[in-house]
DNA sequence: TTCGGGGTAGAGTGATCGCTCTACTTGCGT
DNA sequence: ACGCAAGTAGAGCGATCACTCTACCCCGAA
């Protein structure tokens, strides 16, 4: 990847973040990537494209600032791992999932679905490693999405409700 | 609420909820509506005020899919709640929440995201009342959110993990 | 010194969009 | 019988969109 490539999609990210995937044209996308207009369709040959290279850049963060030198105890790394969520959340994402929203906006299209569904699964899988409890790892999901979309309306109680959940469901699997 | 109106609400709901809300023109929409353009404009008066009338009849559809006539007994409930937020992404919402897709649309719209608010917030009062699980109202929209959102991902699979978890939390309560 | 790859600036294009307007029809109360 | 409210059909308008193209600049290697 090149320094261009990066700059154009850390841009990308950002203004898809803050504008949704519907609204900012690609004039939009063009002054906040920092580069020409001829330059970002060389990388990014159609607005389509621009979306992908943004999630990509945002999978990447995402995984980083979430799982990154998690402590080795399961349960402080659940719990860091939820706290974790928030503080993206309160950072970076204060509207949504940005890979719901990419998919909420154009709910047809095959690739935004893989997309999305590849995410996912990477999150479930790597906190499920995590937390020690692979044996509830679609249970551990939903906790994740529910605290992912209730912190919008709940902040910070969101995080510590998800917290009491993870514990509950760790005590009733023994 | 005419006759006229309540048709093109539902229609309105039904063009939004297959395409999305970015994508279908006003035209489509009148189609799904079943007026004429006119007719269309005279119920609702912009593009943004068709979409508020799409999420208001959803609104109402979707409570009393999930809480008209619950048993009594609050497992029972509980459970009944968690399987007809399944059945309802099975019939009606296989691309996820409509609410979160018009939010992610437009992000930036204070009135999509008040609407959004005061459904998410009686959804979990009307869920808190009927499981008997007040104490507990945002660990239980922690569950449904989580719930529709990884229905997607997981299918029924995941409406009994969040069953599991709703049994759990109220082991956990005492 | 020259030349080519990779960048910038920005005007232009055809299509599509939200929305309005004119002209006509239909059904009902008096 | 008549008038009016409420509907249909669909052409037209101005703005905006994604995308292309021309013309130019800069810099490092041969």
């Amino acid at each position: 990847m090149t320094d261009t490539m990066s700059k154009i999609a850390a841009g990308l990210e950002r203004a898809f973040a803050r504008g949704g995937f519907a609204e900012p044209s690609v004039e939009t996308l063009r002054d906040a990537a920092g580069v020409s207009l001829r330059t970002l369709y060389k990388y990014t040959p159609s607005r389509d494209d621009m979306v992908l290279a943004a999630l990509e850049n945002r999978h990447q963060r995402y995984l980083s600032h979430v799982f990154d030198g998690l402590p080795d105890n399961t349960e402080d790394a659940t719990n860091a791992i939820l706290a974790r969520v928030g503080t993206w959340m309160a950072k970076e994402a204060s509207h949504g999932c940005l890979f719901h929203a990419a998919v909420a906006a154009d709910p047809n299209s095959d690739t935004l679905r893989r997309f999305l569904k590849r995410h996912k699964a990477e999150v479930a899988s790597r906190a499920a490693a995590a937390t020690g409890l692979e044996v509830a790892e679609t249970e551990l999901l939903v906790i994740v999405e529910g605290l992912t979309q209730a912190w919008p309306l709940h902040g910070d109680a969101a995080v510590e409700a998800a917290i009491r959940l993870a514990h509950a469901l760790r005590v009733s699997l023994g």
